[in-house]
DNA sequence: AACACGGTTGACCATCTAGTCAAGATTGTT
DNA sequence: AACAATCTTGACTAGATGGTCAACCGTGTT
C-alpha cells in the first residue's frame, strides 16, 4: 500500500541527513569538482550507488547542501531585529555569526566557494532572498544613521565587514588555526575574537563622544 | 650552441606569464580540481601539450601560481612598516590590500581555495614565511598598545579583521556586484569602501577621547 | 645552405568518476 | 505467511581528463 511510504520515512530521513552532513564536510574541503561521490559515501558510510537513490544527481545533491546552508545563515540574520538598540543588535549579530562560524565551518565554506566560483547553483537566491534580507537591514542601519546613533556611514560597507570579519574564522580556520601554533582556538580564544570584533566595529561606529 | 637557450629565453618569459596568468583565472573560478588543463591552455591560446612543456604537471602550474601570489601579498605586507604612526600605517596597509583585492580577485581567490582545503600544496609558507611575517606585525601592534596609542585589544584578531575585510572584497566579488544590481563596484565606491573599512577600524581601535 | 636546438602540436593512453541497472534484502501491513 | 513498496548494493558503462610522445616547425649560427 502507499500508506508504506510514511511508514518507512524514518530511514530516508536519516539517510538523507547522513548524506547532506557528509556532503557538506567533502564539498567544503575539496570544492564541487574536488569532491568525488565517492568520498561522500564513504564518509556517510554508505555505497556509492545509494547516494544515487536519494540524490539523482552530484548536483542536486550539492544544491541541497548548499540551500541548508543558507536556511542557518538566515536564521543567524533574524538575530538582527531583536533589539532597536544598535549595539545590542550588532552584538547578537556578530556573536551569533561567530558561533555558526564555529559550529558549521563546513557549512560556511561550501559558501565561500559556491560565490567564489560565481554562484553557478544558487545564483537566484543571491538574487531573491539575500538581496531582499540585505536591503531590509540597510534601512535597519539607516534609520540608526537618521536617529544620531551611529556615525553616518554606508550601511553596505558595514554589513560586508560584518559578514567578512566573522565568516574570516570558519573559511580561514585553517590559516587561523596554523598561526595559532597548529592548535584549534580555546573556548577563551573564541570568546576574545567574537568580543574584538564586535567592540572594534561598534566603537568604529558609535558617534563620537560629545563634550 | 648553448648560447641559444638564450636566445629564446623570451618565448620561454612570455609563454611562462600567459599559462600563469591563465592559470590563475581558471584556478580561481573552479577551484584545483576543477580547473582543466585544457581550460588553461583555451584561456592561454595555447596547445594542451604546450603547457606540459613548460610545467610538467597541473600540480606544479599551480604552485607557480599560488607562490606568485604570495608575493603580492608580501609586497603588500611592507606598506605596513612604511610609518610608526599606527593610523597611517594601517591607512596604508588596508588602501593597498584593498588595491590588490581589485587588481588581483582571482589570485585572492586562488589562496582562499587553497586555505579552505587545508593549504595541501602551500602549508610549508603558512608554517614558516606568513608566521614569522605575522609575529612580527603583532609586534608593532603590541608597542602602539604600549606607546598608549592605541585601545588595548589581542593584535591577531585585529590583522584577522583587516585580512578578512579587505579580502572580502575579491573572494566575495561577486555577491558583492549581485547585491550592486550586478554591476561591479564604480571607482567612487572603491574608494568610499577603502575608506569606510579604514575608518572604522580606526576608530575601533583608537584610545577613547580623554575629557 | 646546412645544422642544432628549443618550441609546437595532434593523436594517443591509462585512469578516474558520475551515473545506471538489475537482482536481492528489508520492512510494515494484511 | 504472503504481499508490495522501499531500500540496498556490486558490477558495469560512457565520457572526461592528466599526462605522454614522436613527428614537425622556426630561428639564429656557422
Amino acid at each position: 500500500m502507499l500508506i508504506l511510504k510514511a511508514a518507512k520515512a524514518h530511514i530516508r530521513a536519516e539517510n538523507e541527513r547522513l548524506i547532506l552532513e557528509a556532503g557538506e564536510r567533502i564539498f567544503a574541503q575539496h570544492g564541487f569538482r574536488g569532491a568525488t561521490m565517492q568520498m561522500i559515501a564513504d564518509q556517510a558510510r554508505l555505497p556509492k550507488a545509494n547516494l544515487h537513490y536519494y540524490f539523482d544527481s552530484k548536483e542536486k545533491l550539492y544544491r541541497c547542501v548548499v540551500e541548508k546552508i543558507f536556511e542557518i545563515w538566515l536564521q543567524a540574520a533574524s538575530s538582527f531585529e531583536n533589539s532597536d538598540e544598535p549595539k545590542e543588535a550588532l552584538k547578537l549579530y556578530i556573536y551569533e555569526k561567530m558561533q555558526i562560524s564555529r559550529r558549521h565551518p563546513y557549512g560556511s565554506k561550501v559558501w565561500a566557494n559556491e560565490v567564489m566560483q560565481g554562484a553557478p547553483i544558487i545564483q537566484d537566491f543571491l538574487e531573491t532572498q539575500l538581496r531582499s534580507w540585505t536591503d531590509g537591514r540597510i534601512e535597519s542601519i539607516q534609520a540608526w544613521i537618521a536617529a544620531g546613533k551611529i556615525r553616518p556611514v554606508e550601511p553596505r560597507w558595514v554589513m560586508y565587514m560584518i559578514w567578512a570579519t566573522t565568516q574570516h574564522y570558519a573559511d580561514f580556520g585553517h590559516q587561523i588555526e596554523t598561526l595559532n601554533a597548529d592548535a584549534p582556538l580555546s573556548e577563551a580564544q573564541w570568546q576574545a575574537a567574537s568580543e574584538t570584533v564586535f567592540e572594534v566595529i561598534w566603537n568604529g561606529l558609535a558617534p563620537k563622544q560629545s563634550l
